[in-house]
DNA sequence: CTAACACATTCGCTTTTGCGAATATGTCAA
DNA sequence: TTGACATATTCGCAAAAGCGAATGTGTTAG
């Protein structure tokens, strides 16, 4: 290992901000819990490529997972370091000006909020769940 | 390359800062421009090594390099894009908060600015240059 | 020109990282 | 209990990053 030694400031979230995959998923949840199938829909990828950048966000303490009966919903957490938080919303900022990213985030409204987002409330509404909220 | 299409926002900026001599090395830089030879000395690191992290840095636009003659000096660049900017801005002041940030400092203070560094002003005035101001 | 100096780059190696494929775990319904 | 589904983890492998050692480049002094 390079570095032995207690990490350095900003240092694990640097690591953790230096992949696109994972900018993808934090700007997904910027604005709220999202679903791992939603992920997996909105950025066409694999899901075990999901589950691990999604276990790194975790392991690096950015984001904390919630289990709802079959389905992980995966929410943003503010870091406890102020800088280290400071850094964080500047980069959402950021990649909210991306286009490819507000694709990214018009893809999940229309997965999670969209026709079938209101099937799935209504499957809901019976009690027979398919798709989480 | 698992990233073959045009790099996202940030992402060069934090992989550039996913290092701790890098960060160690901007830091040094975020007050004045800097000699490698002092970088070498404060971080008691193989030249070499001091030298592909500056070409690292330069290359991701963080950085400029002056010659003066057998000198290199390197400064921080301010990025052009403004988020890049301002998380650059926010990683200086998080890692100025560091005690060993803070140590590295004060030898770069004894290194260029102490009794030897009054020396090389001297043989400046002298137009015998030794060292960088 | 040559030697000394400051720095940059290259080379071979080891470690780390990201990946797809396969497999394991956890939950629910029947 | 079994099977189906959602997600997580493991397992090689390939690419990339970081490193020390050696070497190359540019500058100055003699």
């Amino acid at each position: 290992m390079p570095n032995p030694g207690k990490p350095y400031p900003l240092e694990g979230l640097f690591k953790a901000l230096a992949d696109r995959t994972r900018l993808r998923l934090l700007h997904l949840m910027a604005q709220q819990e999202v679903c791992v199938c939603y992920f997996v829909e909105v950025l066409r990828a694999p899901q075990p490529k999901i589950s691990r950048h999604l276990a790194y966000l975790r392991r690096a303490g950015l984001v904390a997972a919630r289990r709802e009966g079959k389905w992980m919903h995966y929410r943003l957490l503010q870091p406890a370091d102020p800088y280290a938080a400071e850094v964080l919303q500047t980069t959402l900022h950021a990649l909210h000006q991306n286009k490819s990213m507000q694709r990214d985030l018009a893809l999940l409204q229309k997965a999670c909020c969209g026709v079938s987002g209101l099937v799935n409330l209504a499957a809901v509404a019976e009690r027979t769940p398919r798709k989480p909220a």
